[in-house]
DNA sequence: TTCAAAGTACGAAGATTTTCGTTGACGCTA
DNA sequence: TAGCGTCAACGAAAATCTTCGTACTTTGAA
């Protein structure tokens, strides 16, 4: 049984999904109101990436209603853990430590991050053991 | 004093600059023999790529001998920080514990690296205070 | 019933990425 | 000096990404 595996958003198209995600299902006008807010786009530009990532299956279209509501296939999480596999391998040689390094160098981190990190590291080490 | 920014390195270009990072400087036929172990890749597409990096900024080049010397202009270091820092806008909403987690989940993380990880949080805590 | 608003579908253009073939220059050696 | 091997330059093609205009369809209201 391979796991389903997505093929790997584009910019343009993970910034749908995050809408997707934070919205759930939406239609296209949904969805541009949400991005047109932070930057100018056309309406027909995000339906055609819509029915882009229809076709390439990073999205599931309902078609019941005139107005098509799409919905994000993978879940934000899952995505997230292909983007992160995929940069480790590109960037850094598989070394998770040294990409930890720099996303917590690369953005100042509150105490807060750095206290639920501290807790998600023991968590991991338990659940290794 | 605007900091130097290179551009995002795309996939092809940043299998260059791992080559030149851990070679130092080299021609094209080196950089070439050294991708070609792990993929079928003509000389020219490397040397195509090279001269486009050339034009981005991306490397520096000698044409002081026949076989032009190329140089990583950025140190791997920085291309590294700007790699996650990118990713985790785009798919993280900035959120380093996220990424963390993932980078945790994403391929199984050997004793030592995350005894490297959770040094790497204590000295980084250190420093904040 | 007619018409405007709101939708989808389609095509296409421009940008970027990746790939390589061909051409011409250079330099060593038989 | 003739010619073989190595190299850079260039152009171009194919693939992908991003963008939008135009055309056609559907729906609701006047």
């Amino acid at each position: 049984m391979g796991k389903q595996k997505g093929p790997r958003p584009t910019d343009a198209e993970l910034a749908i999904l995050n809408v997707l995600w934070t919205r759930g299902a939406s239609t296209v006008r949904e969805v541009h109101e949400a991005l047109a807010k932070s930057k100018t786009i056309g309406y027909t530009t995000i339906l055609k990436l819509l029915q882009i990532m229809t076709e390439k299956g990073l999205v599931r279209r309902d078609e019941r209603q005139r107005a098509h509501v799409y919905v994000a296939r993978f879940a934000q999480e899952q995505t997230q853990r292909e983007l992160v596999g995929d940069l480790l391998e590109r960037a850094f040689g598989g070394s998770a430590a040294k990409l930890v390094m720099h996303a917590l160098a690369s953005k100042r981190t509150s105490d807060e991050e750095l206290a639920q990190i501290r807790q998600l590291l023991a968590e991991f080490e338990r659940g290794k053991r």
